[in-house]
RNA sequence: GGCCCGUUCGUCUAGGGGUUAGGACGCAAGGUUUUCAUCCUUGUAGCAGGGGUUCGAAUCCCCUACGGGCUACCA
């Protein structure tokens, strides 16, 4: 093996949003060739101009901004290869194309629509594989059926045409493939496929090889789905005289949708109330709206590190890593072969681990946006200090208000159940008693009131049960929460007072 | 239909001839806590089935079943 230096290519098609699996494809390609000190280009093939999708692009790139995967080469980022867009490299492909048919590999083929139609037809009637391959080939209209003079007539006559690859006859092809092995296929099970459209475009298949020979590829990391053409690819190097530059192959299992079986798709996501894309995407044509990981709240982070151990693993018990560890730690050896299901379950663990992770004043000004959209504003203190009761309980950002919303507004009711338990006859003469108590306490401290608090107990033969929890419900509202007296602090003792004097009022 | 790929707890997975089949999420129970949650402890649950090979298969081979992918002038 040659000691190329390692270069890899992401290559979405710039149809719709990329989905998750698509991003851990592009994760997967850059972790590796971080890994190995080599490149991550970006590449978008968007040779089929009736898919294109206005923003797709744009969003793929700031899906891959968002997950911290910054591509060496690609739109924006020109290197030397550029351009990176096949529609901007259109006529490069032409000359490979008139290339194979010289050598033979390759015919013009000049069939309409309704010829292959029909021509599956009458095979499928047969029971026989309907392809355009050896078998068909010879009865189709093509530059192998047609005479030399035909077929320019044919040509200059500005009749539509594509480019066929000659697929050879009986040939056993032997690939290799990073994940998965020795992969074995005869080429007689494979057809004649298009290299070249009528629009003057070229297909994936011959985009593909060109480019990824071109940009100097060295290692092709893709879905499984691309198995099925992995022959035709390598025969396509073989053809075009770039034996000695086949990439090696990877192809990742895929990414399977939570109940039943089947690739993840987007209804999976809308049916079971998780994103299946990294952001928010608004379709341009429809309206619709789908939800992004970014903005239902997750960390970058987590969701990178959730979709990395997500079909590989490190091997260790090891399962919170940053992206340095994570290029640190990745090889496509232990890239398993099956398919994974995504768990949505977990997917929030992650976000839980890493908001722990999170200092509490970073994860207090995120949190402050959102408490000035619903008009609290606080010093970024006391946000931090609440932040740091709370944080431990949810697993996003914006679930701290539900956690936290009585820091900010009275109870405006109170728990029925908590009431019923807990709120007896004489609470009320407790709490009044208690009220004074506070109101005379100073300073109004954490240590302070928990003193006071425990000396009336003692004095009055109040158990804790009873007195804390009448307590909170006139605090909080609800049998739920941190400390109470580091809430009873962070209220102040003028508020605190107000409440329990509500509290007193409204359920008594 | 044809071709290709796959199959270890419900889920993500370790394990690649000799293991009490390990970890994590989830779930359950107990503990801690004045409450809820966190946290800690324990538990729950798995080698798709059948044949081989072998002294011995989760592990190697074959078959079956099941699942998935591909089978476009889409990527």
């Amino acid at each position: 093996m040659t000691e190329k230096k390692v270069r890899v290519r992401f290559a979405p098609s710039p149809t719709g949003p990329l989905h998750i699996g698509g991003v851990r494809t592009a994760l997967y390609n850059y972790l590796f060739a971080k890994k190995q000190g080599g490149d991550f280009l970006l590449r978008i093939e968007d040779t089929d101009q009736n898919r294109f999708v206005q923003g797709a692009e744009e969003y793929i790139m700031e899906s891959l901004k968002w997950c911290g995967i910054q591509w060496d080469e690609g739109p924006g980022r020109d290197g030397p290869h550029a351009p990176y867009r096949q529609s901007e490299r259109k006529d490069l492909y032409r000359q490979y194309a008139m290339q194979l048919i010289e050598s033979g590999n390759a015919y013009y083929a000049f069939d309409t629509a309704e010829e292959l139609e029909e021509m599956r037809k009458r095979i499928e009637a047969e029971k026989g594989n309907a392809q355009y391959d050896a078998t068909t080939r010879g009865s189709m209209k093509n530059s192998l059926t047609l005479n030399k003079v035909e077929t320019v007539a044919m040509l200059e006559s500005g009749a539509p045409y594509v480019v066929r690859f000659k697929m050879p006859e009986n040939e056993e092809v032997v690939m290799q493939d990073i994940v998965r092995g020795t992969v074995k296929v005869n080429t007689s099970q494979l057809d004649d496929k298009v290299l070249f459209k009528s629009d003057g475009m070229p297909t994936y298949h011959l985009a593909n090889v060109v480019d990824d020979y071109l940009m100097e590829i060295s290692h092709v990391i893709r879905g499984e789905e691309w198995l099925p053409s992995l022959p035709l690819h390598v025969l396509l190097y073989r053809s075009l005289g770039w034996e000695s530059n086949v990439p090696q192959f990877a192809h990742l299992p895929l990414l399977l949708k939570p109940d039943g079986n089947g690739k993840l798709s987007k209804r999976d996501g809308d049916r079971l109330g998780f994103p299946v894309f990294p952001l928010m995407w608004n379709d341009p044509k429809s309206g619709e709206i789908s939800s992004g990981y970014r903005e239902s709240g997750y960390f970058a982070d987590a969701f990178v590190n959730m979709l990395a151990l997500l079909g590989w693993n490190p091997g260790t018990d090891q399962e919170l890593f940053s992206m340095v560890e994570l290029v640190n730690a990745f090889s496509l050896e232990r890239v398993g072969k099956s398919g994974s299901k995504f768990d949505p379950a977990k997917a929030k663990w992650f976000n839980h681990q890493y908001l722990l992770k999170r200092d509490n004043k970073d994860v207090a000004v995120l949190f402050d946006l959102i408490l000035k959209d619903r008009g609290v504003y606080e010093p970024i203190e006391k946000v931090t200090r609440i932040v740091s009761l709370v944080k431990d309980r949810v697993n996003f950002v914006h679930e701290i208000w539900e956690q936290s919303a009585f820091f900010f507004n009275a109870p405006e009711s109170y728990d029925e159940k908590t009431v019923q338990k807990k709120w007896k006859e004489d609470t009320p003469d407790i709490l009044n008693q208690v009220t004074d108590v506070l109101k005379n306490l100073e300073p109004f401290t954490v240590e302070g009131i928990d003193k006071a608090l425990h000396d009336y107990m003692e004095q009055h033969e109040v158990g804790a049960g009873k007195l804390m929890i009448a307590l909170r419900l006139s605090l909080v509202g609800a049998g739920m929460g941190p400390d109470l007296k580091e809430i009873m602090v962070l209220l102040g003792k003028e508020e605190v007072i107000t409440r329990i004097e509500k509290a007193i009022r409204v359920i008594s």
